[in-house]
DNA sequence: CTGTATCCATTGGGATACTG
DNA sequence: CAGTATCCCAATGGATACAG
């Protein structure tokens, strides 16, 4: 069965096709928020709180969001322990630290060379 | 004189400072018609209906506006041959060409593993 | 051919306030 | 603590149409 790239399965997926289901992915995943999420999760589960803080700036509505479609995606889980005050935790699933790679070094790239970058 | 992130200059760099100049600059790469745009000219200058129709489903509105602030970062250069019909070039500078790998391989990983990716 | 010019729909995202 | 609930705005982005 000769698959098409809209129809997924086993063929060659292509970002450039519009109809594409990657170019979905790659509209969550190449987005300023999902980027800083996952790579706060790299080195670990992390909790709301903590992931708030450490995304700077970032609101309470935009994070969860981020994070829901992160774990719709399955790039992240979230488990809840049943406790008082509540407690729940984050973490990168392996698909998650599979694209934290190529994401880390985006991030990397450009700490490293925004000396060289005009003003955005 | 020991700058810090948001006066931009020598120092340590940090994607996850709000002030931090980068953030902007990730917010500009980590989008899909950027990842898209600079992946598109990895190969050599196009011409803006080149890139286009490469891009499959962009609109002139929104390309014109992704190549300019691509422009004004220094990922891009555009050339304006004088010729009727005009005859304009895009191609990546070489911080462009820098920039383009940590995407390609953003890209790439998107489309070998969208086959384990739940629905977006 | 290479864009602007418009118009419009969506929504990403920010700020707070508040609740289980 | 971990969100949800609102409110609201600016901006992204899509669709045409049109101009230099």
């Amino acid at each position: 069965m000769t698959t098409t790239c809209a129809t997924g399965q086993h063929d060659k997926h292509d970002v450039y096709a519009a109809q594409c289901p990657c170019r979905d992915v790659l509209d969550l995943l190449a987005n300023k928020w999902s980027a800083l999420a996952i790579g706060a999760l790299e080195d670990g589960p992390r909790r709301f709180g903590a992931l708030q803080r450490h995304l700077e700036g970032v609101s309470p509505k935009v994070l969860t969001a981020t994070l829901r479609r992160l774990e719709d995606g399955g790039f992240v889980s979230r488990t809840v322990y049943p406790a008082v005050p509540p407690h729940v935790e984050y973490e990168l699933t392996p698909l998650g630290r599979g694209v934290a790679r190529p994401l880390a070094a985006l991030r990397g790239w450009v700490e490293d060379h925004l000396h060289e970058i005009g003003p955005v």
